[in-house]
DNA sequence: ATATTATTTGCTGTTTTATGCAATTTTATT
DNA sequence: AATAAAATTGCATAAAACAGCAAATAATAT
């Protein structure tokens, strides 16, 4: 039996049962117990699997509460954060967006200043509500219970009553020539909403997340003011955008 | 069982029920309730729970009162919530209030019991976007730090525009003849407006609240429907109440 | 093909870790 | 203060991890 045998059967079981015993799987592949051991071993400083006392665990199964994504999305995400963080001005009234990377940069903002923040994202509103100097609106509604944002009527009805000075959006997906697009039509709508009652937009992406569309148009690329992604962007990747009134940062 | 598998039951146990007592788990695990107590000591030290005389309870419960070091302070809260939650019928739309006794009302409310609920503390729209059947509407305004809770106009103003069938307000102080009434001024705003939008209004109250008032009052006694505290009341006490058409739970 | 080298594997004894038990001390409640 | 429950400590046992070694296997060079 070859080594990489082995290593897949062990993956597979991990996969599988999100756990597996040295000895199971000793008997299992009739080798040593040493050589399962050594096998895990290699696994885990592969960072395919966790290995720990008498066994293997799968790496999703670890922690249930901050839903541990990879850490390099992570790092991004938080280069992405700083980056929109520097934008801030004392005494500004924004909006802060859902997801990771808007998470990511609630958390960010530097105890000092001082803000007047809108949100529709529960995550954001509790990072923010620990701020001593930022004074947090909640934009009321349903809750989406993926998304721990507000949805629907009763938030862009809200939205619609209130102006802010930056809005940050953490959207999806964007392309140069079609625009932003989401594939939640709910979300859409929020966002839109979001958009309209800002008299500037600020965009958290992900780099990977350029060049791709959904179902849903938000709105056109040119709606956005400033673009925030990990990158260094060189004048040739600039071009793309030249023709489009944003800003890259 | 591996002890990581170990640790993360503790975890999602102490997740769900707030509170663990050491020994449930040594039954449920099937180890020695020394096994555990190790187990649960390390959790703590990577902060995952805190560890307290008999047990172990969720983070986030960081009442820092001086001797809360015991697994049955929070006892009083949690009869409270489950004699609540008794109350809870299939399909309703309720309004759960703010403050560490509604939170721990909106914990024990069962997962297959279908609802819908208004809230307007940050905490408790957490616990509840986690139940399955659960809809969760989030009244939105601006944030009161330190309770968590929206609270002024924005927030009053969507009160009133809304009706539910139950409420359950886990207000302070209660007086039997002056009614109940409240320290923040912008609190007692926002517990008047929930009052009104609901046809029915459950008062979840600590019995050592009774007999004490405040500045600002919210409303007559008579204006609660229902009275849920942890005693059992015998006549003698009820009689107090014999007067108002207050149902004593 | 054969010899040489490198790698893998299983075995041995040793060290570390995990677990349960009993005796003692601490803590909480009446 | 008295009592009961829980925490702590020390210890014994067993399982697992580790390090070193030698045989077996695979890879490479001659």
């Amino acid at each position: 039996m070859l080594k990489e045998e082995r290593h897949q059967t062990i993956l597979t079981q991990v996969e599988l049962h999100n756990r597996v015993l040295l000895t199971d799987i000793a008997e299992r592949l009739d080798v040593s117990i040493d050589t399962v051991r050594r096998d895990v071993k290699e696994l885990d400083q592969e960072s395919k699997l966790r290995k720990v006392h008498g066994g293997a665990i799968s790496l999703g199964y670890t922690t249930n509460s901050t839903r541990n994504n990879n850490i390099y999305a992570l790092s991004q995400k938080i280069i992405i954060a700083e980056k929109a963080a520097s934008l801030l001005k004392n005494g500004a009234v924004i909006f802060i967006d859902g997801g990771t990377t808007c998470l990511e940069f609630a958390r960010i903002i530097p105890l000092d200043i001082q803000l007047t923040c809108f949100t529709l994202s529960l995550p954001v509103a509790m990072v923010l509500n620990n701020k001593p100097n930022v004074e947090v609106i909640f934009v009321g509604g349903q809750i989406s219970r993926e998304a721990q944002i507000t949805i629907g009527a009763m938030a862009t009805n809200m939205l619609s009553e209130i102006k802010v000075d930056y809005s940050f959006i953490g959207t999806g997906y964007v392309d140069v020539s079609y625009g932003l697009t989401d594939f939640d039509w709910d979300i859409v709508q929020v966002k839109k909403a979001v958009i309209k009652a800002s008299k500037k937009t600020v965009l958290l992406c992900i780099s990977e997340k350029l060049n791709s569309q959904h179902r849903y148009k938000i709105c056109d690329i040119n709606a956005i003011d400033t673009m925030v992604t990990e990158l260094d962007w060189n004048d040739d990747q600039l071009k793309l955008f030249s023709s489009h009134d944003v800003h890259i940062f």
